[in-house]
RNA sequence: GGGCGCUUAGCUCAGUUGGUUAGAGCGCAUGCCUUACAAGCAUGAUGUCACAGGUUCGAGUCCUGUAGUGCCCACCA
């Protein structure tokens, strides 16, 4: 082969591979999973990606750990189902789309309507999940895209609406008042992860509130002691302090701590709330109230703050809201009654004028600059403010015990297990959750409410009419409540059974709120609009759908869901819906992978509601949707930071991909996703004018909105170029810099060397002569081939153990340990002689035999390595297994196997024990030894040339190696290999041979080896080594002598250290002798 | 503030129940186009295992504390 004759080019061959595999065996995709095949299945769902935007390196490492897994059991003969998709991701997507809809025509949700908006999303979601998908494939992901499922389709929302069904009637969904995030410029909710937290300047506003019930006296201190210096002896007050001055107009109480003796006679009395004077009590919270911060008094305004909210829930506190939905203090009658001037004010301008009135009314004792966190709305970049709404809510009391009981009697594991706690910790709190959204992307909540009495009637006749078709609806509802198909809740009392119904006068003016199973029974739906009901506006949590992920996707609640046997063959449009709705089949799944971080959000929900929706019966308890969940590291940019989108650090894998190939990026990924660390992988960006690398991100602000960094200017060119992460247009204007990152050069490389021993060895050997290979016996294989055979039995019994083991990481190392380090460094090198055909130079004796053995083992050894590595790196291993095929269809040792047309379907390794081998291992280490002396003497001797301007040599001339009888004759064996490996000329192998002149010398246990340098080199440096190496031996000979001199250490460790550290001695005292006497005989 | 990790070579990281002289990849040094591979081969150098105590015959490993760092959760009137 010509040198320098190409790399390994991935593009080359990674779309055509992935085809292959997609038409799969002719009949169906490999990929597909075989319901019908008998096999045991092993099933993945996808954790969904969102379809705000394309996947980054974060997805890819997820997926490349998924893709391993599914790809070794499908190997191991189970029936794989890994099951693709993506989620709608709620208030994400509706963001992303509502502001690109405000910087493209300038216009607001509100201004094109809800379902304008709900369109255009959907628009936006088949493009991204376009994307994503696209993004799999090229990452090599072996999904069963026939099952491709997305939250919000019709197969998912069944399930959501069946689930949200169940929940109501078994009373688990109620109704509930929380303080949400409100956007006062949106006038929506945003969830908590939509918010940013700024820092903003502003002041801390003390505030006195005047004590109501002192009927102007001093008050007195129940102990008896001086009043505190801010209670004003003639008018007492408490002061407080704020940085939101408006919200006093909610407050409903002050609290102190119970045990601050500065307040305590004051507990139970009242204050008067400044500027409105309204009477609140004083109260005592433990909780709320810290003694020691500012004044101790603080001010409680359950409407406005958590914290509040919840110390109002304890003490029985009315909660008083101030704000509109647009931000301005209510000018309602309650508002004008209660707020008085404030009324009708913008937020701001209330904050203003009320401390103005307040400095006026001598109630503003100071006002201290403070900066502080105030929370932001993403989406409107304004300050959010908490506001108390009604929302549904699970409870998650009697749903949570079961699922932490999962967890705790080891039906659901993690690894590593001690994300445990996070999800016993998490769920133990049982907090109910919160499920409404006030939203338009997502499944709409499937509850339509009457109001009672509301209707005013053009006419008596329409009256008549309504009270018909309410009358009709009320039957109706009967019959549906009677068979599951609907539930009803009367105002206060969860569940009514249909028996309620009987009730007209009930029906016809109690409010209530109907949940209907099937929200697509259009029929049923307009009777309902018809008889004056209205359907709940909000939609549900994108988390509501993916707890449903591990079984909605296949298809729950469907009928044939549950059962067992097959359909029959003659019915063939239920065998698609059977073999598409396989629940019963792939359900519970077997493993789920995902990062740390949702583990509450998404896993703990999951196992909640795959116990509750998938026993026998509705809501018995059912099956735990995974037994393993693994959880991967997460990636870091170069500073440590998380990487995502939303930092505007995110890689995207396909520039990954396009450097240096899909198989590259998956094993480096693989090698570096370890149990314990996140994996920190600093980027840069390619510049697509000059090819000059500029450092990823390194100043992008973490908490600046927009995030996102469209373009960025070259350190090399000095010109601007596009991120991938920037709009099309941008990109087309400045050219894209890819993202890059030298640490998956690890991967490149292995993947080209796997390409170059293959092709450019292997191979090579195995295209010449046509005799198929036959079994082999222990007999026949010389001791390189007994010792890659039985390094090979190692190198697949710690990747078998290490994937169970969900530990990555070290499969890829040992992968690559084995290859590399053995198999090419070593194997390949010392079988090349026996390789020479007839008439080459110094063939070897045995030749046809010997090369026809070691071609069997090489083939045989390429095999198991493509088998190991196919569910690390698939495309180049497929590739290769095809070449591989071609030269030597029957592969194996003692027992042939014919290769099989795809390796994606191929057999996985087992160990063969029969091949394990000690003894070869042992020779092999000690010829290993030798070479190695021999190549650092050689080393040596040229640094010392090159010193000296002398040419160097290319072989040493002669060695000696001194060896009792028995490893005389193993060396003597491997004479040729000595002399090729050790590039050395001659060697003289034997018990009592004299050491040569001037020699450079190795000592080892049992074995010597001498080289003269005479004419080759000054003896300086090797005078240097000796005395150096016998300072290390004397130095570990005292370690060791002393450690073995210390009575305690003999009697107490194990006898087995023990004797282990007295022959290290022996042997150490015997070298050092040898040292000792070579550098004697070298000294002048 | 609570919880979970991490701190080992210049960089990124391994290091199993405590037990030989603490390892890998990259980088570095030197020499090599040795007929698969320069994305390669050979050889070599590089460590106060964050710090301070403790347990032990023996600690990178176990315990306590300190410092730094990252993530998750909760967020201070």
């Amino acid at each position: 082969m010509a040198k320098g004759g190409g790399t390994y080019d991935p593009g080359a061959i990674e779309t055509e591979i992935y085809a292959f595999w997609e038409r799969g065996d002719g009949h169906r995709s490999y990929f597909a999973a075989r319901p019908d095949s008998g096999r045991v299945p092993f099933t993945i769902v996808i954790p969904p990606p969102n379809v705000t935007g394309a996947l980054h390196l974060g997805h890819a490492l997820n997926n490349t750990l998924q893709d391993i897994l599914i790809r070794r059991k499908r190997m191991q003969g189970f029936d794989a189902c890994w099951l693709p998709g993506t989620d709608h991701a709620g208030i994400a997507t509706q963001a992303v789309v509502e502001k690109r809809l405000l910087e493209t025509e300038k216009k607001t949700r509100n201004e094109i309507g809800r379902e304008a908006l709900v369109e255009r999303i959907w628009k936006w979601k088949d493009e991204y999940e376009a994307r994503i998908l696209g993004q799999l494939r090229k990452m090599g992901c072996s999904c069963d895209w026939e099952r491709t499922r997305f939250t919000l389709d019709e197969t998912c929302a069944r399930a959501v609406y069946e689930t949200f069904f169940r929940l109501f009637k078994d009373g688990l969904i109620y109704r509930g008042t929380r303080l949400v995030n409100w956007d006062a410029a949106l006038q929506t909710a945003v969830a908590d992860d939509e918010l940013y937290h700024e820092s903003v300047k502003g002041h801390l506003w003390h505030i006195r509130y005047p004590v109501a019930d002192s009927n102007g006296a001093t008050e007195q201190r129940s102990d008896g002691g001086a009043a505190p210096s801010h209670l004003h002896p003639s008018t007492p007050f408490l002061t407080i302090a704020t940085t939101r001055p408006e919200t006093m107009l909610g407050d409903t109480a002050l609290a102190v701590h119970p045990d601050d003796p500065r307040y305590q006679h004051l507990i139970g009395k009242h204050v008067t709330l400044p500027l409105v004077h309204r009477r609140i009590p004083v109260i005592a919270d433990p909780i709320l109230v810290d003694p020691k911060f500012g004044t101790g008094v603080v001010k409680v305004t359950p409407a406005h703050d958590p914290n509040d909210y919840e110390c109002g829930l304890r003490n029985n506190l009315p909660q008083l809201n101030i704000l509109t939905k647009d931000g301005r203090i209510r000018d309602d009658d309650e508002g004008k009654r209660l707020f008085g001037p404030y009324a009708g004010m913008e937020r701001y301008a209330a904050r203003k004028q009320i401390v103005k009135d307040l400095e006026a009314a001598s109630l503003l004792e100071k006002a201290e600059p403070h900066e502080h966190e105030v929370g932001h709305s993403d989406r409107s970049k304004t300050p959010i403010e908490p506001m108390l709404s009604e929302q549904w809510f699970v409870k998650m009391a009697p749903l949570a015990e079961p699922a932490l009981e999962a967890v705790r009697d080891g039906r659901v594991n993690f690894f590593p297990p001690r994300y445990a706690k996070t999800y016993l910790d998490w769920l133990g709190e049982k907090r109910d959750w919160c499920v409404s959204r006030q939203l338009w992307w997502g499944h709409r909540i499937p509850v339509w409410s009457y109001y009672g009495l509301a209707h005013q009637f053009a006419s008596p006749a329409a009256a008549i009419a309504h009270g018909e078709v309410r009358e009709k609806l009320r039957l109706r509802l009967q019959t549906l409540v009677a068979s599951g198909a609907v539930a009803i809740c009367y105002e206060d009392e969860p569940i009514a059974n249909a028996a309620r119904l009987d009730d007209r006068e009930a029906f016809a003016t109690k409010k209530h709120r109907i949940c209907i199973a099937d929200p697509g029974n259009s029929e049923l739906v307009k009777q309902l609009a018809d008889a004056g009901y209205e359907q709940d506006p909000d939609v549900l949590d994108t988390w509501f759908s993916s707890a449903l992920w591990p079984f909605s996707t296949f298809g729950w609640p469907e009928k044939n869901s549950e059962q067992a046997e097959p359909p029959p063959a003659s019915n063939p449009e239920f065998a698609i819906r059977y073999s598409q709705f396989a629940i019963h089949r792939y359900y519970p799944t077997s493993v789920l992978s995902t990062a740390r971080d949702i583990i509450s959000l998404w896993v703990a929900r999951m196992v909640i509601m795959g116990l509750y929706n998938t026993g026998d019966k509705p809501a018995g308890p059912g099956r735990v949707p995974f037994s393993h969940v693994c959880i991967h590291p997460v990636i870091q940019d170069g500073n440590g930071r998380r990487m995502s989108k939303s930092t505007g650090n995110g890689v995207d894998p396909l520039d990954l991909i396009e450097l240096y190939g899909t198989d590259a990026m998956r094993f480096t990924l693989a090698s570096m996703a370890g149990e314990t660390q996140d994996l920190r992988i600093p980027v840069s960006y390619h510049c697509p004018h000059c090819d000059a690398l500029t450092q990823h991100s390194s100043v992008v602000p973490h908490n600046k909105f927009p995030r996102d960094i469209p373009k960025v200017k070259c350190k090399g060119c000095g010109k601007e170029f596009a991120t991938v992460w920037a709009d099309q247009p941008l990109k087309d204007q400045l050219g894209v810099g890819l993202d890059t990152s030298e640490r998956f050069e690890l991967g490149r490389n292995f993947c080209n060397k796997l390409w170059q021993a293959a092709t450019g060895f292997v191979l090579a050997n195995l295209t010449e002569e046509s005799n198929g290979p036959r079994t082999l016996s222990r007999q026949q294989l010389a001791l390189e081939d007994r010792w890659i055979l039985s390094r090979l039995q190692a190198c697949i019994a710690e990747v078998d153990r290490r994937i169970e083991a969900y530990q990555f990481s070290d499969a890829a190392g040992a992968i690559y340990a084995f290859f590399w380090g053995e198999f090419c460094d070593w194997y390949v090198e010392l079988v090349k002689p026996r390789l020479a055909k007839k008439g080459d130079a110094a063939p070897d004796q045995r030749s046809d035999e010997s090369r026809l053995v070691a071609r069997q083992v090489l083939a045989f050894v390429l095999d198991q390595t493509l088998r190991l590595l196919h569910p690390i790196a698939p495309f180049v291993t497929e590739a290769l297994w095809h070449r591989l095929n071609a030269v030597a269809a029957w592969r194996g040792i003692d027992e042939l196997q014919e290769g099989g047309p795809a390796l994606i379907v191929a057999e996985w390794p087992r160990v063969q024990s029969q091949w394990i081998d000690a003894d070869a291992e042992l020779r092999m280490s000690r010829l290993q030894d030798v070479v190695r002396a021999l190549r650092d003497v050689k080393t040596r001797v040229n640094g010392i040339r090159a010193a000296a301007r002398e040419t160097v040599i290319r072989n040493l001339p002669q060695a000696v190696l001194r060896a009792d009888a028995r490893l005389t004759a193993e060396f003597e064996a491997s004479r040729a290999a000595l002399l090729t490996l050790g590039n050395c000329d001659a060697i003289d192998i034997g018990e009592r041979l004299a050491k040569p002149p001037e020699a450079a010398s190795k000592i080892f246990a049992g074995y010597e080896l001498y080289v003269s340098l005479s004419g080759l080199a000054n003896l300086d440096l090797e005078r240097q080594r000796l005395g150096k190496e016998i300072d290390e031996t004397r130095g570990h000979i005292e370690r060791i002598g002393s450690k073995l001199g210390n009575e305690s250490y003999v009697r107490g460790a194990p006898p087995a250290v023990v004797e282990r550290d007295r022959a290290k001695l022996e042997e150490l005292r015997s070298k050092l002798t040898s040292l000792e006497e070579n550098l004697a005989g070298i000294s002048n």
